[in-house]
DNA sequence: CTGAAAGCGCTAACAG
DNA sequence: CTGTTAGCGCTTTCAG
């Protein structure tokens, strides 16, 4: 039986090599590293059969310790989710940042964010030096953790997020949200509902600052009732545009821009229990084109490059791993929007519900 | 301004951390790993403010030197794909081994296949000692690299596949195409196609086993014209269905089995251009529950356990790590059936068209 | 062109 | 309980 062959056998070192092929060990390692001195060819020859003989492939860790690059960045995907990879979020990202890797020949280390709102948050393995610097996926909150792992002198890049002091990159939130919402203006609305994100968020934040700056635009006064807080799932959307249609009966918003799809599809699962249709009575706008039932549900949204995100988050660490500059660098990616059949202008008689 | 911090600052050794603490080298490694030897309180907690004020955290290299576990182990994705990791059949597997290793506190490194198949495969990463072993999702090719990893003793874990001397967990193929076949004939069908996956496969092997003894079983011999040999992709699936039904004009098949989902919707292509009606004229299954139009096309087929298949692979890669068995150990997760409507009794009228 | 040897940061003997 | 020290496998300087 050849099970297992050498399975027992200690991997051969340099050391081995060295002795085997009658050179020194250094030989062996200019051999194996084309340098920094030449080797004469019948030596090299010898110690690449001898290489090959042994199966030797040098070890990581030592050649880490002579302060060597690890090859390697972390990717950090700081959500407690189970199913986090297989999401139409996720995964593009990741693709994106894996083709960076891939031309690069890095290794990419996974972090899933396990304990990443725990009191016992375990730095070491972003700062033990298995890793070159990371790339950390759509963090909302704890980011302080990433700004002390920064300051310990680590890369580190943020993707679709922003934060103070960190590299970061990501989409044009505020543009975008600013986009949609002159769009609603012009078709002939006023009166303007928004469904926010968390106000930890930076993309939350940024969203509402384009809705307030169309509306400053057009010098419209956005009205406090039509302002409602979510956590961009869709529950909320639903909750908070139920509460928005019971507080404002007497003279309802005509659209309404969610800060996200979910909270989008919330909001119009409200609608329709009021008995509104959009959007002839009432239009609607999300952000982010998560796939969803968009044959029965038209929502005009916005599609954030998702692919590009991975790639352009991966190839900014990898300028900051070689370039060390002093500053964060902030790199933005525009979205783009994707009209559907949410919006139309607001109905002729403001207000009041119409049937059928 | 405060950017970058320290970020210049060479982080700190084992040997800053003991002369600041005024203590030794030892003492400081001891109070690290809690042992083997104990320390007084005191000390402890002097070494522990020292550590903290300087932000220490032990070099992973350093440790790899002496022989300790890396913490960390490969998942190896074969393929060339460019969106290997948003599509639903690996992100879902990838989840259940990121589970494992979240719960065994283990880093995740990602192989992806870029030189899969090439010439100058580079074995380096996948045996520099920087993980521990490997889980390798859905090879069905190459598989001969992974035995040549193997066989250097870094534990090796095949998911969804299966390849001789290799330990791997798998869905019970045979079985479960055994039992298609055998409810295809119960329900009264003779003349049963089969469209195979490519032959190196041993996932497309079995299946094909499963096949044959349902036949085997019920003494009815298969027509080698009723089977063609495709590539799990939908184009074969199609082609091969179209010449079937040509070559096979007077006689017809009343179903068809096919080795995955993708070519079974090939063929239900190719039968509708025939103007066949499925399930009326013709039966269908295939395999792997794939998303797709289910509404429209109601394909009975066979639903795999993904998410199990990578917390199975991963716990059996971290048995194989701490016990090193001898032998491979092969686990086999069982996968259901899921019963649509693409499949019925075979028309009275054996063979001929039916339009309408 | 090649060899000898120092030393990277750590752990765990060995010696108090 | 603590300190001193060898050595893990490699790269690279210093000597030939």
């Amino acid at each position: 039986m050849m099970t297992g062959l050498m399975a027992d056998k200690r991997r051969p070192t340099l050391q081995d090599i060295a002795r085997e092929a009658g050179v020194s060990t250094a030989t062996v390692s200019y051999v194996i590293n084309n340098g920094p001195r030449d080797v004469r060819p019948d030596t090299k020859r010898k110690v690449l059969d001898v290489i090959h003989r042994l199966q030797y492939s040098p070890s990581s860790a030592a050649r880490q310790m002579k302060g060597l690059p690890a090859h390697a960045f972390g990717v950090v995907l700081p959500h407690e989710v189970e199913s986090v990879i297989g999401s139409p979020y996720f995964g593009p990202i990741l693709d994106g940042v894996l083709r960076v890797a891939r031309r690069d020949h890095k290794n990419a280390m996974l972090f899933t964010g396990a304990t990443w709102m725990d009191e016992a948050f375990d730095f070491s393995p972003y700062v033990d030096g298995r890793t070159e610097g990371h790339v950390v996926i759509g963090a909302s909150n704890g980011l302080e953790r990433m700004l002390a792992i920064h300051s310990r002198g680590i890369p580190l890049v943020l993707i679709n997020a922003r934060y103070p002091l960190l590299s970061s990159v990501d989409t044009n939130n505020e543009e975008c949200l600013y986009s949609l919402t002159c769009h609603l203006i012009e078709l002939g609305h006023k009166r303007i509902a928004f469904l926010a994100g968390p106000p930890e968020s930076t993309t939350a934040q940024e969203r509402w600052t384009g809705f307030e700056r169309a509306h400053r635009q057009y010098e419209i006064l956005i009205d406090e009732d039509f302002v409602k807080v979510g956590n961009f799932h869709f529950q909320t959307g639903y909750e908070r545009t139920v509460s928005l249609f019971l507080e404002t009966k007497d003279n309802p918003p005509t659209a309404l821009v969610a800060a996200n799809d979910d909270m989008a599809m919330g909001a119009w699962k409200a609608a329709i229990e009021f008995g509104l249709s959009v959007p002839r009575d009432l239009s609607i706008t999300g952000f982010d084109n998560t796939p969803q039932d968009f044959d029965n549900y038209p929502l005009t949204t916005v599609e954030q490059p998702l692919v590009e995100f991975g790639i352009q988050g991966a190839d900014l660490l990898m300028q900051i791993v070689r370039e060390r500059p002093q500053q964060p660098i902030e790199v933005t990616v525009p979205s783009r929007i994707v009209t559907r059949n949410s919006t139309a202008p607001p109905p002729k008689k403001s207000g009041g519900k119409t049937s059928q």
